[in-house]
DNA sequence: TTCTTATTGACAATCATTCTCATTAAGACT
DNA sequence: AGTCTTAATGAGAATGATTGTCAATAAGAA
């Protein structure tokens, strides 16, 4: 990555090192906002732009991925090599994304590229409704 | 319909109406906008604040469906009983949104719900790309 | 160390959507 | 048809996520 910013007379700064250890080091799904309170907790001050242009940047070289959940938030998650063509499944009430690590859009996406014709180059499959233990709550809170 | 919201207390209005009749009549994907600029065409001026708003209550009573076409876009459809568990193809270059006829969700939804123990409450499945006829110009444009 | 210029960060700008609130008009009751 | 209550409308302000602007900063080549 260095090198190849460095190729294209770009530079390889402290903020984004920073950023991309935050969404590297540990995986999971980062709002923008998100890794600028995690930076923020060690007492670094990162601009927002900065966050987002360097999001930006991470996901043109394929480091990370931008993942619109629906309606309203997007997160990102990096590209691992073992974190490879999984789904999503967000839950209204705790927020919390969950990976589905089942694959089944092969046979899918072939009728879509034959039948339709179509050229795909991204797509977002993405379950919305409550995990496990929100399901529970919900429950009990019923008659509340 | 009608009845269903004089039961709440509510009004059937000229506008509701309206912009039931944009989106039932003619079936297709509309954003806010888009229905807007319909009923201005006919010399009907309707507020945004209104159009967002019956939506919304459309969607409440699964008249009308709100697909958020991944990245930006937010376009809403008839939920018409024919035109079920479908999804979708968004162009990104000329913003055409196509639908995709072939289900094959089943099967992972009953994978979401055992091993996940995750209640899905909705969906979005949404494959970006190219459609037909602006991958064959992008062919030509290739060296301009 | 110096120097060029890519990058940063504070803040303004944008854009879709939601909120506010004075005005309008459903529709129930006479 | 006319009155009256109050839900709904529409103009414009407010919001919130993201992007743009630009003077100040700092990579990294020489």
């Amino acid at each position: 990555m260095r090198d190849l910013l460095k190729n294209s007379g770009m530079r390889w700064t402290k903020q984004r090192q920073l950023i991309y250890d935050e969404i590297s080091l540990e995986k999971g799904h980062y709002t923008a906002e998100n890794i600028r309170n995690k930076l923020c907790e060690k007492n670094i001050n990162t601009g927002l732009s900065t966050i987002y242009r360097t999001l930006q940047l991470l996901e043109e070289n394929n480091i990370v991925k931008r993942v619109p959940l629906g309606l309203d938030t997007t997160v990102y998650e990096s590209c691992d090599k073992k974190n490879h063509g999984h789904h999503h499944m967000h839950c209204t009430k705790c927020g919390k994304t969950m990976e589905i690590h089942v694959d089944m859009l092969g046979d899918l996406e072939k009728i879509i590229k034959t039948k339709y014709k179509f050229t795909i180059t991204g797509h977002t499959v993405m379950f919305t409704g409550l995990c496990d233990s929100c399901a529970e709550k919900k429950q009990s809170d019923y008659r509340e």
